[in-house]
RNA sequence: GCGAGAGUGGCGGAACUGGCAGACGCGCUGGACUUAGAAUCCAGUGAGUUUUAAAAGCUCGUGAGGGUUCAAAUCCCUCCUCUCGCACCA
């Protein structure tokens, strides 16, 4: 019987004791960067996600390993950030103290027992100062360069996270992190210009080897769409109006404006008598929680302003309105209203009694018509196609101009928390916004018990007199520092590059070693950070590009987006108490079961549904793999070594495309076939367990060095020398008549036509159908089908 | 509403480029071992149907309906359902 406690125990401390997985940066010939999201230590464990995602990643790796390239699987903590943080808040203790905690229960009792080929010389946690002190320089070399800026701008609050947060972790109009209702506010914030790449963010897509749904998420997300910009004069004041539309060739169609509640002109604009009625209406629209605000079915109020905007075609006065459905953050915050044309302006227009002008022909008593066609009633444009106007914007009018509007905003970094970066910014009366000098870096977080965010809208540090008060880099006056720390998301967007250097105290990572080692060869990993960690790793690397620090301004060449786990086909959440804890495995089941389980319960870039039976079926697997390998030894049927021969190519070609339960249905094949020998051969044992190293490393090494394997079995090379099995393999070829399965005939591989047809001819089942008939055509698809139309 | 993906036995899921539907596993049924159970092992297992029975065969079958093809889970059209992403985006 098969001890997995014994062995895994075994292994684990070998793996613990000898350097196996420890890449030679510096020497490596066959490079290959196997990345995986590392974990920020925010709860009582790593959860079953977690492993499944970094069992699957290893997967990938331990199998190019096999395959001879020098696989480089580093791992650290993304220990930095509201997550750690609310979770030390949660349990009333300093993260300080908390997180070296949270991380020696994350690395010695779960990762560490995982089996992963994780390097461990080169751990990376971005709560120590050697981490954040670049971290820093990054924001201090993106001041510099002009794309990180404070601007004041509405953004989103989070009243129980007490700071604001990126669009980006904004789901459903709430925290990402708590759930809690986001309330818009008017606050001064850090932004990193992340719109500023936007298009190149987009078109560099299509060149990455990545998960497609991943890009479609990234795609909508970036938003583009093209369009163009119209100016409106308002009448008797000394103001402008620019709208954003996609639809140009709609002008004729205007028959008034529309503004934001937000929209920065209103004050101007309402006419003194509609004072009280803009101010309640103003109430009303605040009053609105963001699900409300911007719900499609809810019916859209406005009010007029008084105020009358001037045509910039015809000349005609166009109403200048105020509507609650539009949205202050995308375009301009202002619309150019074509009820005829558009469904939104269409309702509103009935609702307020405005005008509706059809402008592009179809059936009157289809409006709103939102399709392109041909202009009408559009003075000399009339009888023009849509699109060969709104290709020819340019020309028509200087108040007219081809713009792209993007969904994307610029990246807000500022959060008014303790358990970050400080941002290394000093505030100067007599210079103004000055960056800390590189080489006065890190700014310290300071240690303190003063930590607890109040929700004033200043960050916890603004408390810490000391902190605040320093003197002004470049004038050496008296200045204050800023006090908000940046987002954890900008920790996380550069530490695939720390991990070539985690030690090099004199920059952020050695340019050598990057050359070598990056772009990341395969990252694998949850695609629910597809806008968030991977955009902005996507940014960060091409403004470091940009600034000549790296070469290459994409940083991960292949990336994989796995599924969900579910329990019983249920969703898991800590209320339903149907959670899985991986460790509650480790003692019943073991860790090989574990993985090769999580592995083979579904397609892994899909997901899968997690049970207990599955876990017990993995265990009775893996104990008859133990059977096998302690079979006698002695020459293996012809039969097997073509069955071995067909399992490498299965498991070769499934691991490559992540089709990870094919790859261990391969092995359990043959498994199934392996039993009903009496002896084995030795290179048919080893070979099996390089298969299933990948998936069972423990019992895989046991089994290697039990048949005189030294050092770990990854190093001993991928499965080889079956060929020549291939080909004397016979195969079944089905035969259809007249396209319905009549049943198989048995022949070499490559066998001809006439051969088929010979022997199907002599098949007793086969010949009822095709004696006395005229064989009209012959479909032979070599070695796949054979399909014999007859009469 | 828009965009993407999916829908296959009692269940999780296979099926590579259009070429044997249901691999592999669970569950279930029967059997072996056992005083008994657990564990383990062996056999069977899409539905319907023909035959006394077995062997063997036939028909149907991949969300629904149509089409292309010698051949469709796979391609095309129409529709339904689910999941994910975005969403009053002008």
């Amino acid at each position: 019987m098969y001890d997995f406690k014994k062995v895994e125990r075994k292994w684990m401390s070998k793996y613990e004791k000898n350097d196996y997985f420890k890449a030679n940066l510096d020497k490596s010939n066959k490079p290959f960067y196997n990345l995986m999201m590392f974990p920020y230590p925010s709860a009582s464990g790593l959860h079953i996600g977690n492993m499944y995602s970094f069992i699957g990643s290893d997967v990938y790796g331990r199998y190019m390993k096999l395959r001879g390239y020098d696989v480089y699987e580093p791992i650290g903590f993304d220990a930095f950030g509201i997550h750690s943080e609310n979770y030390a808040l949660n349990v009333g203790k300093n993260p300080f103290e908390l997180t070296p905690k949270s991380i020696k229960y994350f690395r010695d009792e779960q990762l560490k027992k995982i089996g992963n080929i994780f390097d461990w010389s080169s751990e990376v946690i971005t709560s120590s100062q050697d981490y954040y002190k670049w971290t820093q320089w990054i924001f201090v070399k993106l001041f510099k360069a002009g794309l990180a800026e404070k601007r004041d701008s509405t953004v989103n609050w989070c009243p129980s996270c007490k700071t604001v947060l990126a669009d980006e972790q904004v789901i459903d109009g709430k925290c990402e992190r708590c759930d809690t209702e986001i309330q818009k506010k008017e606050m001064s914030q850090w932004f990193f210009k992340i719109t500023k790449y936007a298009d190149r963010l987009l078109d560099n897509l299509d060149k990455l080897d990545w998960t497609e749904v991943t890009k479609n998420i990234q795609k909508s997300w970036i938003g583009r769409s093209e369009g163009a910009t119209v100016v409106f004069h308002v009448k008797d004041m000394d103001l402008e109006i620019e709208t954003f539309t996609t639809r140009p060739d709609t002008i004729y169609g205007v028959t008034y404006l529309v503004l934001a509640p937000e929209y920065k002109y209103t004050k101007e604009l309402v006419a003194e008598d509609r004072r009280e009625e803009f101010i309640s209406f103003i109430e009303r629209v605040n009053k609105m929680d963001e699900a409300e605000r911007t719900s499609i079915t809810r019916s859209k109020n406005g009010m007029f302003t008084g105020s009358f905007a001037i045509h910039p075609l015809t000349g005609e006065r166009l109403p200048i309105w105020i509507g609650d459905y539009v949205l202050a953050e995308y375009g301009t915050g202002a619309v150019m209203a074509v009820p005829a044309h558009d469904e939104r302006d269409y309702d509103f227009a009935q609702k307020y009694g405005l005008e509706i002008k059809q402008v592009i022909d179809c059936d009157k008593d289809g409006l709103p018509h939102t399709e392109k066609g041909k202009m009408i009633n559009s003075e000399e444009y009339t009888g023009w196609k849509s699109e060969d106007f709104i290709e020819k914007v340019d020309e028509v009018s200087d108040y007219m101009k081809k713009t792209v509007n993007y969904h994307l905003h610029d990246w807000c970094v500022s959060r008014q928390r303790y358990w970050g970066p400080p941002i290394p910014i000093v505030y100067c009366d007599k210079c103004g916004t000055v960056p800390v000098p590189e080489e006065e870096l890190p700014v310290e977080l300071p240690q303190t018990d003063d930590f607890i965010p109040d929700g004033s809208g200043l960050a916890p540090l603004a408390r810490n007199e000391d902190f605040v008060n320093t003197t002004c880099p470049k004038c050496g006056g008296s200045a204050k520092r800023e006090t908000d720390v940046s987002d954890n998301f900008l920790d996380s967007a550069w530490y695939f590059l720390r991990y070539v250097s985690p030690n090099d105290i004199e920059k952020p990572f050695d340019s050598k070693l990057v050359r070598k080692w990056l772009p990341v060869d395969m990252y694998i990993g949850g695609n629910e950070h597809a806008n968030l960690h991977l955009m902005y790793s996507r940014f960060i690397t091409m403004a470091l590009h940009d600034l000549g620090y790296l070469l290459f301004e994409e940083p991960f060449k292949s990336f994989r987006g796995h599924g969900l786990i579910i329990k019983d086909g249920q969703k898991m959440s800590k209320s339903k108490g149907n959670t899985v804890n991986p460790n509650d495995y480790f003692d019943t089941h073991g860790v090989d079961v574990l993985r090769t389980y999580l592995m083979f319960m579904g397609n892994f870039l899909e997901g899968g549904d997690f049970r207990d039976s599955g876990m017990d079926a993995t265990k009775r697997f893996l104990n008859r793999v133990w059977d096998i390998a302690n079979m006698p030894e002695g020459e293996s049927s012809i039969n097997l070594k073509i069955k071995m021969a067909e399992t490498v190519d299965k498991v070769s070609y499934s691991i490559e495309n992540i089709k990870y339960n094919t790859a261990v249905a391969a092995i359990m094949e043959f498994i199934n076939e392996a039993v009903k020998e009496k002896h084995i051969e030795k290179k048919i044992i080893l070979d099996l367990a390089k298969l299933l190293s990948p998936f069972a490393p423990f019992i895989s090494e046991e089994i290697n060095e039990m048949k005189g394997g030294k050092g770990t079995i990854l190093d001993s090379g991928f499965p080889e020398g079956y060929e020549k099995y291939k080909e004397i393999a016979t195969i079944e070829v089905p035969v259809q008549i007249n396209g319905k399965m009549r049943g198989k005939v048995e022949v070499n591989k490559d066998a001809g036509q006439e051969k088929i047809l010979e022997e199907a001819k002599g098949d007793k089942r086969l010949a009822r159908y095709i004696e006395g008939r005229n064989i009209r055509k012959v479909i032979y698809i070599k070695d796949k089908i054979m399909n014999i139309i007859v009469k």
